[in-house]
DNA sequence: TATAAAATGGGGTAAAATCCCCATTTGTGT
DNA sequence: ACACAAATGGGGATTTTACCCCATTTTATA
């Protein structure tokens, strides 16, 4: 009779782990790979400083796992983990941010990304998520158990609010954002009435600071 | 005829280097430190996540060199290096911040901070200025000598300006600030006027995206 | 197709911010 | 005693923001 040695059913445990870690900040970037990399079981397939390079670099060789960072100039975390959902679905993602919060935390868990890791983490927690997203697929851990319990109390920005919110954190003025709407300068008002409403800000000086304070725009301003 | 020998001479180049590393985000600064690890010559003595708890562990027995990040939370880089400086005037500073912009590399070294490392550059370069400042006393990279240059371009707040732009970028309308520092709402808007004209900008939302955008303010908001 | 949610925008008001003008006082250094 | 920067603040104007009211049109979706 013959039966199926062991190391098949199991093969994923001694299977090499490719991943790729996306963040411009290259000496954070450099001593988290150099230490990952002690760990024998994963492999660096490439390291990029935003979201373009990334794309470029894994297009015809992508690997297990992303790890990317929200905050990045140019191409930043939200719109790259969009785009790698959409383009390569198998690939599993690890969201990675110094903004612990859950509104940063629900965004990308939304744009896509299968777990989230804080910076303020400990090195063996983003092995867990690594090994944990590979093998398992998902990776719940107290970031992503938070967010998911208050989501419901989150208040929820429509499409068009969240298009004014944008232009709201950059200097312009409701003329100006109007204009580039091409909406009326009530419209815009009329929107700002519920933004402010549901982040529960009464300036636009607070809406500001909530903003970047949270790491709800992944780019600077 | 007696000859000293080398290695007395030379006797820093076998020394063992005691370090201490105060950022907020564990998993950089485990990583970092790892990464630092492997350079035998130096040795870790404290970690800490802000300006208060470092300054509690070394206390006793301060590290030849200090890496300090400036944006904590809590006790940032800003108020960090400057306690240090005056209680221990032979311990040596590196800031670090991933802000790699004159303003604020103008800042901390007019706080006391013997060089500065982005952490948009590469370990070595960290490496290096542990070791320069350790043996030389000062470190002179890309962005000391570039601060430097630019220093006369810099417009300078006075004390007040100062005070009412950490004010500025807070969430308080000019009538509240007026009131904290008990000035008129004249005076305070005198004073804006003219942090307006040195920073260049023409609102105040511009000038809090300017702030938080340059790591002016070390804490968050 | 009924219904709800989203987007649009007009009217009006009060507060806040922005930008000038000007003068006086206070402090620091020569 | 003099010069000069820093800090103070009044007068006055326009623009922008903040906050209500209200109604209509468009879009999604059950």
């Amino acid at each position: 009779m013959f039966v199926t040695p062991l190391h098949e059913y199991y093969s994923f445990m001694n299977a090499t782990i490719t991943f790729a870690v996306c963040d411009d900040h290259t000496l954070f970037r450099k001593t988290l790979i150099a230490t990952l990399l002690n760990f024998k079981q994963l492999s660096l397939l490439t390291e990029a400083q935003n979201g373009k390079e990334l794309i470029f670099k894994i297009s015809t060789n992508p690997p297990h796992i992303i790890i990317v960072d929200i905050r990045m100039p140019g191409m930043d975390g939200y719109e790259t983990i969009t785009y790698l959902k959409q383009h390569f679905p198998d690939t599993k993602i690890i969201a990675l941010s110094g903004y612990d919060n859950e509104y940063a935390i629900n965004m990308v868990l939304e744009k896509g990304a299968d777990t989230f890791i804080s910076k303020n983490d400990e090195p063996e927690d983003m092995y867990l998520a690594i090994t944990d997203v590979y093998e398992k697929g998902f990776h719940i851990n107290k970031w992503v158990r938070e967010a998911k319990r208050k989501l419901k109390h989150l208040p929820k920005l429509t499409l068009k609010e969240n298009e004014i919110f944008q232009f709201l954190c950059r200097d312009l003025t409701y003329g100006q954002i109007a204009e580039q709407l091409n909406i009326s300068i009530k419209t815009v008002d009329r929107h700002r009435d519920e933004i402010f409403r549901k982040f529960n800000v009464n300036s636009r000086t607070s809406l500001i600071i909530f903003s970047l304070n949270n790491g709800l725009t992944g780019s600077a301003l």
